[in-house]
RNA sequence: GGGCCCUUAGCUCAGCUGGUUCAGAGCACCUGUCUUACAAACAGGGGGUCGCAGGUUCGAACCCUGCAGGGCCCACCA
């Protein structure tokens, strides 16, 4: 059988994910095993697979064939969010192309041209992440859309409402202009943006005076309901009780006094704007001053804003900048950088604004919540998240559900009257119909009385119940999925969303279920560019992961998003990465194909085929040992370069080497069978992080029929190791080094016999037949006393010579060997410092003390060997 | 404004509760090789006063303080 040289992924990633799929390896039933679970963090329905998602759905592809082949029912659940707002600015967007505007559509419209859209892209990411090898149980796709996960939304929401946790306020808000909806304070950012502190006077009335102010925002004087000083404030004394005139607007305005005023800051006045401001707002609701909202939900100004009706915020703004300046009310403006709350969504400044929508009071919800991260049953990984995360949750303010928008899980209020507390909040209109009689005495209301909230709830108000609803426990909390699945193990998510979503689940859990949704929440990092920015579409800087899937394979990309991940830090992603991972998976291949073509010969056993399996067999149980406490600890990618590096330097470079025969001759059946056995070893351990390669080699090397998957095979345990032999095999490939070293130094071909002599201080012959077999033609003899020349090596405390006068450089020798020396020492003078110094006898302890003698005396006698073989060098 | 984190080789990062020659790994680089699994490879090699300055300690990359540079999160100072 001819098998090429190189990997070819494309040859057999379908062809496996196929057979796994179609063989049900992904598929999870509650069964008497322990379950593992994940919930997938569910993409946007419309999204494309970016390098983010390839980390994070890598990550839990990895945790998840690991609990498999460990003998847990792993169960990864995939879907879908349908991601309101930004599903619907993009339908929005798509609709504008086509040239309709939302507005020209009736709501029933819009939504079904949104659906239409979420169908046509919904699941592309979910197709991609198959490539990627993700073994989700397909069977369980969730949308967070679906009748299931609608009912559980709307439940969760009568729920809380009945609990008294959801109320309807008339609240400042956070109101995006552009998409005109409002957004909650954490899709606020606050972006550093120059612009200008403008002073303006406004003149007193009864005084030929004038008050001057300090605002970034001078179009909301039209706004102004007052003018605020600091009540100690000696400079404004005088202003007590008086009024003030708003230039333009030629209102009447109070001059208040409230601590608020910071005396520092501009000239110690501020004006005060209710409506527009969320500190004038509560200084306004304090001195009960009249509200004036300028705005209109696009941003322009209203009648309120008199000759500038109709005008954008920043083009008005510019206008009465100028009149103000004309009329000589600008007294001076300056430049002044400041932090701008902007939309995450649109990028528009966010104007605060007064209105009436539905919140969820946070503060009861977030207690179990912040005491399940700190008492350590929810552990998040790494642990430096712990303190933002109580940072966040012990200043949690109301959550802003209510969302302006059409696409989405609409709000089960239903309104009756136009009274403040005309409405009733029902499971259905059935419900809500007979509640709203009860309610309002009415008994003959009929349901066309009922207008339903036109509101929908923001997206993270369906996404903060996804590991319950997807497996239906709001709606049926005891069914036997939920009991079996819930809670689950690991949740795999960026720090981005950590109070966005992972604190929101957490609260949820207790909320809903009185328990936890997860035990660990692992936080990756964030996917960047060679030069540290951030990957986004508008800068075209995210490579696109089935393409660099199509070039490398899948292994490779996988292997290469995974070598540098390390949890919460951010990651420079470099395709150079995946080069890697393809030479990786090349290597392998190309042991395979050397294993693959050995002829087994009647011969016995050598030596040295013996001596390679012990070693590479204690060797592999510690690395697996190791692996364990690697995943223990969630160090993904330690694990992977572990994995590595043990395959490519210990099992092809040096344990391959030991046991493949001399050329032109056949192996024995024993090493060529143990060898196999080896490297099914080590393909299960790689399965996780190279699924594809690992199972098209695991399935060439079965027998036809002989055996299933790869994928549902046992890990291997790690078994006790003998670090001893370990160590002394160690010592045997330094001296294997040095006569590949002098070899090519010498120009030795391998075809030549090297002979070379040992001076034996201590044992170390175990290995011999290793190092003769690794160093091609050589031979070791062991010899007492002295040897004329100066070693090629030292091992432990043995010397290896090799003689004859041209194969030593003595100047270079000699030259060498003092260097050594004084390298040993100053080595030997710190130690003997450390010695003279009577606190460390008495401190130190004892092993250390001791470890710091055999420090000295070997140093010793190596600077006495050294010194002896300069002497002899001289002769 | 508050809080958190980082700074170790050209790059990306390990270095667990201070203690064996602890200064490491991978990649990149340099020099040889198409050697009988693999040039997507093999063999060999160079490279860092652990950001700076103090301090604690018998002993500091590791603990403390200050400084410099970089990053992140939170926040209602006009």
């Amino acid at each position: 059988m001819n098998i090429p040289s190189r990997y070819d992924p494309k040859a057999t990633e379908d062809k496996w994910y196929t057979y796994w799929l179609e063989n049900g390896y992904f598929r999870s039933r509650p069964d008497g095993r322990k379950p593992y679970t994940i919930v997938m963090p569910p993409p946007n329905v419309t999204g494309v697979l970016h390098m983010g998602h390839v980390l994070n759905n890598t990550l839990q592809d990895v945790l998840i064939r690991r609990a498999r082949m460990a003998g847990y029912n792993a169960c990864w659940v995939p879907g879908t969010d349908h991601a309101s707002i930004a599903t619907e600015a993009k339908v929005v967007a798509h609709l504008r192309a086509k040239g309709i505007e939302k507005s020209d559509l009736s709501r029933a419209e819009f939504v079904k041209h949104a659906w239409a859209w979420a169908h046509k892209h919904g699941g592309i990411i979910l197709e991609q992440l198959k490539k990627l090898g993700a073994s989700c149980d397909w069977a369980r796709i969730r949308f967070t859309l679906d009748e299931v996960l609608c009912e559980s939304v709307t439940r969760a929401f009568v729920d809380l409402y009945e609990r008294g946790l959801i109320y309807r306020g008339y609240r400042m808000v956070n109101w995006d202009p552009q998409a005109q909806t409002t957004i909650s304070d954490e899709e606020v950012s606050h972006v550093e943006k120059r612009g200008k502190l403008y002073y303006l006077r406004y003149p007193i009335k009864g005084l030929n005076a004038f008050v001057t102010l300090a605002t970034t925002r001078p179009e909301t004087i039209l706004g102004d309901t007052a003018i605020a000083v600091h009540p100690d404030d000696e400079r404004y004394a005088h202003l007590r009780g008086k009024t003030a005139i708003v230039p333009i607007a030629n209102r009447e305005i109070q001059i208040i006094q409230d601590e608020y005023v910071d005396r520092e800051f501009g000239t110690g006045c501020l004006k005060i704007t209710p409506a527009h401001d969320v500190n004038d707002s509560e200084i306004g609701d304090r001195h009960q001053l009249e509200i004036i909202d300028i705005f209109n939900e696009d941003g322009s100004l209203n009648a309120h804003g008199r000759h500038y009706e109709g005008k954008d915020r920043f083009a008005a703004r510019r206008l009465i900048v100028k009149e103000l300046q004309e009329k000589g009310f600008l007294v001076r403006e300056v430049d002044y950088a400041h932090k701008v709350g902007t939309s995450e969504r649109t990028g528009a400044v966010i104007e605060p604004k007064r209105s009436i929508q539905w919140f969820l009071k946070m503060k009861d919800l977030a207690k179990p919540a912040l005491e399940a991260v700190s008492n350590g049953a929810v552990a998040l990984v790494p642990a430096k998240f712990e303190r933002a995360y109580r940072h966040w949750m012990e200043g949690i303010h109301d959550w802003n559900i209510s969302r302006q928008l059409w696409w989405g899980h609409p709000i089960p209020a239903y309104y009756y009257g136009e009274g403040p507390a005309d409405f009733v909040v029902a499971q259905g209109p059935e419900k809500a119909l007979e509640q709203a009689r009860k309610k309002s005495g009415n008994p003959d209301l009929q349901a066309a009385d009922l207008k339903r909230d036109p509101d929908v709830l923001d997206t993270w108000f369906s996404a903060w119940l996804w590991p319950i609803s997807v497996f239906d426990g709001i709606r049926r909390p005891d069914n036997a999925e939920m009991t079996y699945y819930y809670p689950t193990q690991d949740l795999v998510t960026a720090p981005e969303i950590l109070f966005f979503w992972v604190a929101r689940m957490i609260m949820a859990g207790y909320a809903f279920k009185r328990q936890k949704p997860f035990s660990q929440v692992y936080l990756t990092g964030i996917v960047r560019d060679k030069r540290g920015r951030k990957m986004s579409k508008s800068l075209g800087n995210s490579p696109d992961p089935i393409a660099l899937i199509e070039r490398y394979g899948a292994d490779a990309v996988r292997v290469g998003m995974l070598l540098t991940a390390p949890a919460g830090n951010d990651l420079p992603f470099d395709e150079a990465l995946c080069l890697q991972g393809r030479n990786f998976a090349n290597k392998i291949w190309n042991a395979f194909r050397l294993v693959q073509r050995w002829e087994i010969g009647e011969k016995r056993q050598p030596d040295y085929a013996a001596l390679g399996v012990s070693w590479f067999t204690n060797r592999l149980n510690q690395a697996l040992h190791q692996l364990e406490r690697d995943f223990k600890a969630y160090r993904i990618s330690a694990a992977l370069m572990r994995l590595y590096k043990l395959i490519w330097n210990d099992f092809c470079a040096l344990y391959l080497e030991i046991a493949k025969p001399p050329y032109g001759e056949k192996i024995d059946a024993k090493t060529a069978s143990q060898t196999r056995q080896l490297f099914e070893d080590i393909l299960k351990a790689l399965h996780l992080f190279m699924p594809f390669l690992t199972e098209e080699i695991w399935q060439r090397f079965a027998r036809r029929g002989e055996r299933e998957a790869l994928i549902i095979t046992d890990m291997p345990e790690s078994k006790p190791y003998d670090e001893k032999l370990i160590r002394a095999f160690g010592f045997s490939v330094q001296v294997v080094s040095a006569l590949r070293h002098f070899r090519s130094e010498k120009n030795i071909p391998n075809a030549e016999k090297l002979t070379v002599f040992v001076s034996e201080r201590e044992t170390h012959r175990h290995f011999d037949p290793v190092i003769c077999k690794l160093a091609q033609l050589a031979e070791l003899r062991y010899v007492d006393g002295k040897i004329d020349g100066a070693p090629i090596v030292r091992a432990g405390l043995n010397e290896y010579f090799i003689p004859g006068e041209e194969a030593v450089d003595t100047r270079a020798e000699r030259a060498k060997a003092r260097a050594e020396i004084t390298h040993l020492q100053g080595f030997l003078k710190r130690v003997q410092k450390e010695l003279d110094n009577a606190d460390f006898i008495d401190r130190a302890p004892e092993s250390v003390v001791a470890a710091a003698r055999k420090k000295q005396a070997d140093a010793r006698e190596k600077i006495k060997r050294l010194q002896r073989h300069i002497e002899d060098l001289k002769g």
